[in-house]
DNA sequence: GCGATAGTACTACCTTGGTAGTTCAAGAGT
DNA sequence: ACTCTTGAACTACCAAGGTAGTACTATCGC
């Protein structure tokens, strides 16, 4: 067992490592040159840039290799859901003092949203008090 | 004038900078060894520690001092209520592609409310749409 | 007046994220 | 077979957050 850093941390990402989880997430897997080509155009990078961070996350556990031909395919160890909730948790903990309602109080509040939105919102609680 | 680092950047705010800003937040502003004594319980650090951070969190523009006696008397230079968008902002646009209705959908499907909650949510956008 | 104490200043170190150059080897094309 | 190219390995830096020891000094209690 190669002894990956703590489970708590592993969902603790940086600017660049999530948008190279965004790639991997939307791809399945790929090879370093598919990562970099598809950050260019945002970030342009050098490619070793990708490589390394790349072998950073694969240390953290947050992402797996194997080989094809000389090239390495990543695919990504953490879910997109899994990294949502709990940097989501993180900054409400952080925010808010875990408190949810606070939370969605606060963007409701400060981040705007039209009417079409606000009804699909109450859209949702409806349907969430449903069952 | 002193050259403040970035206004963008002023309002990213590490894990110990956020509970020290909680402190000054809370006490309107506080020595050195208020906060220390604030933080203690949950944090158990050297005295050093938190006067380090100070130190740093004021050459970065979050807070200033005045000096009684001798010693420091901080205070906050930003609101929490600026750091808390901010903060969500760039969480919102990270992680939700700056889609607010996404983030508050997702706080909803994930992130528990019990039916008290979810009855002054649904309250808090009646009241929103009605204006 | 003088020693103990409380407070700041200075320095140092570690970790993580981010960025990239340089080196070396494998393989592709001619 | 030999060169050009492509990829990974290795090394190096920098900044920021976090943590704390040590040194120095003003002041307080006696």
């Amino acid at each position: 067992m190669e002894s990956q850093p703590n489970e708590a941390t592993k969902h603790r990402l940086g600017d660049l490592q999530l948008a190279i989880m965004r790639v991997l997430w939307h791809h399945g897997e790929a090879a370093v040159a598919d990562v970099y080509e598809a950050l260019r155009e945002e970030r342009g990078l050098a490619p070793t840039t990708v490589a390394t961070m790349l072998v950073k996350m694969e240390k953290k556990g947050v992402v797996s290799h194997r080989t094809e031909g000389r090239k390495f395919i990543y695919r990504p160890q953490v879910s997109e859901s899994a990294v949502r909730r709990s940097m989501v948790s993180e900054i409400k903990d952080r925010l808010f003092q875990g408190n949810t309602t606070a939370f969605v109080s606060h963007l409701l509040a400060e981040h705007d949203l039209d009417a079409t939105e606000l009804q699909r919102l109450k859209a949702a609680i409806a349907e969430k008090e449903g069952r």
